[in-house]
DNA sequence: GATGAATGAGAATTCATTCAT
DNA sequence: TATGAATGAATTCTCATTCAT
């Protein structure tokens, strides 16, 4: 009836929100092909004109956030004249992406559901961060900050145990847990990459307000 | 057609054996009530015998996993003048159990599809495996073995590396790969409880004969 | 493989009367969906396109003998200046449709199976029709045509009656008993309402050509 | 395991009480075979020792029921010397066993579930009622204390009369409306059968203690 | 008489996908 | 671009019934 004839960008995005939004409230599984175009408010063809299969949709999704993660990488990696410690700091807020881009989206992500779409971007994520942070370590250890034999476990170790981490403290709207959860992290830092205390006193600071758990990271 | 009249319990366990073979082959989430049975080579009915959902059936095949950790945490910390250092030997081949439990295992768990059940026995596992090890490296900070002001995230972070390094170190079946997987285990422990160097010569030790990758557990 | 694409109306009123027809045939509990959908050709998914549950399909159907039932009494209540008598006379051929629709449905209806739903319809039908009845018997006391004390339980009374009458007539094919079943009807009325003899010559005249059972009604 | 091997005719009776009781709570189309012998107490395998179906248990129930009526019926047309009326008060407790065995019991028939149970034995219970109804009232006839031309037809009224205004006093557990249920129920039995005023004054005295609801019959 | 494991035909419902318009 | 009716295979689960022991 109502023909508005979008513009095909747009129309793409709008199914790849509303089914965001969707696995966000009633979990991956649970969202159909019909909750996606009910939410867009179209007919049901037109998600196949638009993509060739719901997986082809999940896979769009993933990419949006992996593109965030791209972005935050080329922004550390790619500056001229950083040290190892500035491309960490920079590189930090992954950390956010990766396990959900806000609170309210971590505690609906950590609901059963979720953990598929959950752990598959965990895996992409990690991906493309662990060598960008086993380039961080090389450097860092020629720079003569950081000590380790083995930079690419070290990095999947930090990863792995950030997340981790994050997704402890988030799960509870503690102001004091993340504050604890900053002082841990950079002291599991220190520790791993055998650094000078007080190395990582600013990293995560470009974060959140001290003292307040993320928001939104846009 | 032929009726067999199994032991109840043997048939019980026919299915969750069958189940597991078949999640990791499948996936979760792709295998069907129908598939299970067909496996067995019984009726379908008979599922319902014995299982009153399909969930009912996962929880069985996760509790076996589960059992095999909490035998291992009970044979670390029930033993009487222990020390925090052979607690922690005695708990470490719980890691093989989460990872998954072989080489196979681990790579079918890298199909996509089990992430769901994967993602599940993690969580279970860390639910009891945590609290067991934030009890030794207390323990150990009052033997002065160890020193964390953060017994607890430190622990999270422990059995969040090791179960990542486990996976990144599986998926590939290089003898190599395990060694340095050993190496570097002890140096992250080390750093990360700031323990004397050569502390955990001894880690992870009794599992898989040197220079092999583990095989089944039992 | 054919697609037709039939107009929704239709398509629905498709399903409704294909269950109708198998309600009386088969019986209610032994209708699946499976029949329905086959009956009316099409695929299963179909049935849930237009229909969320087989219940819904059920209530359906009770509806469309509800309407008919509505419009009755509305036609008898609804016009000005009417008797209670005159009422009563628009009213009386709501039970044709209470006892089943002709005589081919009440056979049918006969069929041990349909009971649940043809007691459904009972029930649901006299909900609207006792208090439409009390209406009128109040009337008519306050018009002196009747007299009695309870006009309530006189209402029930009567549907019950009518009803019981209307089945035991009906199952055989009889225009004798039909006549017959006029005459009674008469009577009883006018004893059950202490009406002067002849008040009620008319009622039921309206309905089916003398010496004939009723038909379909529309 | 527990072997009692029981008095054949008592483990019927056991299996009838049992279906009996269940039909009430959980509606007859939901009580599963398995749900019996479960109250029962047995293996499965023994309901189908004493029926050859669920049916078959179901019609033995019905007989239950049946057999009373038909004791009552017995009891008031056999005696020599009776006066119709006599035969009538002497017949009038089978409304109580036809709606239901106790107030409890009604409660639950009305539950939608048990409609199907329900409607079988009324349907059953006035193929032997009527014909015995049908006789009184031919004999009152005759010794000029009832009129009417319709003996059958007026017998079907009754019971259905008498079933309907039941059923409507008691899903509400108000001694007021049963005492107007038997004014009301006098009444309309003068009325129906054109009897003196008083006639019918003992009618349905018998049953429960005025004002007050009846209980169990046996 | 009694057991309970085993059967298997169906039941309702879901949903990704197709296609005529 | 857009619609939405139509498809149909798959899924979980139920239950009356059978039969070896």
């Amino acid at each position: 009836m109502t023909r508005a004839n979008k513009n095909p960008t747009e129309r793409k995005a709008e199914f790849i929100t509303a089914a965001e939004e969707l696995f966000l409230e009633k979990g991956f599984e649970n969202t159909s092909v019909d909750d996606i175009v009910a939410r867009v408010g179209v007919a049901k063809g037109l998600f196949y004109y638009y993509f060739s299969s719901k997986e082809a949709l999940m896979a769009a999704l993933a990419d949006r956030y992996l593109d965030e993660i791209d972005a935050l990488i080329h922004k550390a990696m790619d500056e001229e004249g950083l040290t190892a410690l500035q491309m960490l700091n920079k590189l930090s807020p992954s950390q956010v992406v990766i396990s959900g881009r806000s609170r309210e989206v971590m505690k609906l992500f950590h609901h059963e559901r979720n953990q598929a779409f959950h752990l598959m971007m965990e895996e992409r994520a990690q991906k493309i961060l662990v060598p960008a942070l086993e380039r961080i370590v090389s450097k860092g250890c020629e720079e003569g900050i950081f000590h380790t034999e083995y930079p690419h476990e070290t990095s999947v170790a930090m990863v792995a145990m950030f997340t981790a981490l994050k997704r402890s403290v988030m799960v509870e709207d503690d102001p004091q847990r993340w504050n604890r959860f900053l002082a841990v992290s950079r002291e599991l830092l220190e520790r791993l990459l055998d650094a000078r205390p007080g190395t990582f006193s600013e990293f995560l600071m470009n974060l959140p307000p001290k003292g307040e758990c993320p928001k939104k990271l846009n």
